[in-house]
DNA sequence: CCTCCACTGGAAACCTAGGCTC
DNA sequence: GAGCCTAGGTTTCCAGTGGAGG
């Protein structure tokens, strides 16, 4: 870095930018507004759902046990955002008011195992666990006994809990429903389960199901004059007057509106859309930055579920993105092998990387439906469906595996 | 209509890492 | 420190199957 601090070519540029942002001002009010994470204030079309769910509540404040309450409805319907603004006013009050009463929230699909979903809740109660060798019911019994020694009353969302029970079975969520019995000292937990998905009840043992939906919520998708509403009343927040052309916030509602009247979505395009626009100095956010926007979120959703998939995942990406065409296990595997034992790895077995594939599917990274091929037998024709630069791109990434990607 | 391929996917056994008990 | 236990990932085993070609 011989240069460094001399005034050259690349100093001028970086000074112009530096400039520019410090002088032009932002199309931001607050862009936070926009963030995945933000509890607005006031939530529009959700009136019926937040007064219900209010009142399933504050029994609460009482120091009665509520109702467990199980909330579903499709992704972006608000039933994260009502749930969470709800237990925040309630939260609110329980201050006011002293009550030992916590409020906990999970993401279950994040957390990923029923174990690591006890650890996040333990670490959420000031308890530490071990990151193995309990087992689930020792696990749960500490934090039940943390609960019953500071006699803490507390509220759990399970966020996307459709996910665990999916993957594992619903013996903890059997435990959680089922413990207020022996917290006695009219200690109590209560459980509010959100899901995604409307089928989930199936998956359910009649038991915990019953236990846990004491009370349902159904979260309808918004119609793309609500997204529009949403839209125009958050723009007013985030960005200043007169920033975002009206067009702009049709596309992106109707963008929105396709895919199953998703909120978040709609928020999440606004918000990569106006960052285009504020890199490129544009002072005005339109359907352009919106068309951007929608393919550059899809990019790095992509990008980043690649690059955080385990090594035999990747692997199979590699193998994947090697052959030409659609392509089948058989010929797969043994492509997928012969690039391990490249790199000195043990290959996994085809039973595993048949499940793999499975997992790669509901990812969305690949579409491999299991196809007959008459006499030749059956079997998952496998095939990309995300931009082969960017799973690339990705795989990249790992050191490991970028050495055989020529 | 029957055969038979090349797997699929369920079930169970096995492995590993790490905490717990004594 | 030996011996035991479990969760989560993997392997082993295998019955089951859609449809092209006979």
């Amino acid at each position: 870095m011989e240069n460094m601090g001399a005034a050259g070519p690349n100093n001028d540029i970086l000074d112009e930018i530096f400039n520019r942002t410090i002088n032009s001002k932002s199309i931001f009010l607050n862009r936070d507004v926009l963030r995945n994470d933000y509890i607005p204030d006031h939530i529009l079309f959700r009136d019926d759902q937040i007064s219900q769910f209010g009142s399933i509540l504050a029994p609460i404040l009482r120091g009665n046990k509520p109702s467990n309450i199980f909330l579903y409805g499709k992704t972006g319907t608000g039933k994260t955002v009502v749930a969470r603004y709800v237990t925040k006013k309630l939260y609110e009050r329980v201050l006011k008011l002293n009550l030992n009463i916590k409020f906990l929230y999970i993401n279950t699909r994040l957390a990923s195992t029923q174990y690591k979903m006890l650890v996040e809740l333990g670490a959420q109660l000031d308890i530490s666990l071990p990151f193995t060798g309990l087992s689930l019911s020792e696990a749960a019994s500490r934090i039940f006994e943390k609960m019953k020694r500071d006699s803490i009353n507390t509220i759990i969302i399970l966020d996307e809990i459709d996910y665990i029970v999916k993957n594992y079975d619903d013996n903890i969520l059997y435990e959680f429903t089922r413990v207020n019995n022996e917290l006695l000292n009219g200690n109590f937990i209560s459980i509010i389960g959100i899901s995604n998905d409307l089928k989930f009840k199936e998956y359910l043992d009649p038991r915990v199901l019953s236990g846990l939906s004491e009370e349902e919520m159904v979260f309808p998708p918004y119609t793309v004059d609500e997204l529009e509403a949403i839209l125009t009343d958050r723009i007013r927040a985030a960005f200043r007057p007169g920033v975002v052309s009206e067009s702009a916030v049709k596309l992106c509602a109707s963008l929105a509106a396709s895919e199953h009247g998703d909120a978040r979505r709609a928020v999440d395009l606004l918000r990569v859309a106006g960052e285009l626009a504020e890199r490129e100095g544009s002072d005005v956010v339109d359907t352009d930055h919106i068309t951007k926007a929608s393919r550059s979120i899809e990019r790095d959703r992509t990008y980043e579920v690649i690059r955080s998939l385990p090594l035999h995942g990747k692997l199979i990406l590699a193998a994947v993105l090697a052959a030409p065409e659609d392509i089948n296990t058989g010929r797969l595997y043994s492509n997928y092998t012969s690039m391990a034992r490249s790199l000195g790895i043990e290959p996994l077995t085809q039973r595993r990387i048949s499940g793999i594939l499975s997992e790669l599917d509901v990812l969305g990274v690949v579409n491999a439906p299991v196809v007959s091929n008459g006499r030749f037998g059956r079997s998952k024709r496998v095939k990309l469906v995300v931009p082969r630069e960017v799973v690339s791109r990705a795989l990249q990434e790992d050191e490991l595996i970028s050495s055989i990607l020529k």
